[in-house]
DNA sequence: CTTTGTGCAAAGGCTTTGCATGCTT
DNA sequence: AAGCATGCAAAGCCTTTGCACAAAG
């Protein structure tokens, strides 16, 4: 077969956009991450924000999650683990150990013949900084 | 202080969403919920169904999830039991017991100073019938 | 030179809102 | 009679897409 995988070509709104997400450890819509580049002067288009932090999740070098008014946040991705308690005040946020979870999953997956879950678990609350 | 309960009226529309939701145990869209409506013969309309479906869920009487695509779904709601496997397919919905998560969250939210913790943990997978 | 990426603006999809009318209380 | 609920259509928001131009390989 052939590869599935596309090599994206190397831009300066590409590095720019890698660089704003890098540069901050919470989760950021697309929109803040424009804001943020235009900010520092980038001329970089909305559009192309949109698109490369899609393609940046979709080649899992971003970890995505949909805050609770249906926005897609992004955040660069720590192998191993994929849960967080987000402020919701902020946008501070700590990756947390969900011991039992994975195990959890499988055997709901076997209990009810369910394939391919995905789970999604995420946190949200108010932290002391921001009470 | 004053009450901040207000007591919704008892209208043919409201009693018909209920009834629509209620129907079917798994989670459904406020458009979905329309669709039936309309099919069965009512002359409901659209933001009345999101105005009441809204309602209801603020009032704890109905659950809420996001689909994977940003949609917001309504289940009616079965105290105890808030995390459920829904089908990505046909959404066909189990409720599922967790157990320790409970506590888990307490730790987490002692052990990162975070308060009014809410967490959303839903897992989305292809049931038997649908794979 | 060919192909992919970018920008801008327009289009899309879901949800909310403004306002006049109808129905509940 | 007084006030919330409803309907319709318009507006809002976030996100995606079409297309011509620019840049990368």
């Amino acid at each position: 077969m052939t590869s599935t995988e596309r090599t994206p070509r190397n831009t300066r709104q590409r590095a720019e956009v890698r660089d704003a997400v890098a540069a901050n450890p919470a989760f950021a819509t697309s929109q803040t991450i424009h804001d943020r580049l235009r900010h520092e002067g980038s001329k970089v288009g909305l559009a192309t924000v949109y698109r490369t932090l899609q393609a940046m999740a979709a080649s899992g070098e971003l970890d995505t999650i949909r805050t609770p008014d249906g926005q897609i946040a992004y955040r660069t991705c720590t192998p191993g683990h994929h849960h967080h308690l987000v402020c919701r005040s902020c946008g501070r946020t700590v990756e947390i150990d969900l011991p039992g979870l994975e195990a959890t999953t499988r055997r709901i997956a076997g209990e009810y013949g369910f394939a391919e879950i995905d789970h999604e678990v995420e946190f949200f609350g108010t932290c002391s900084s921001c009470a």
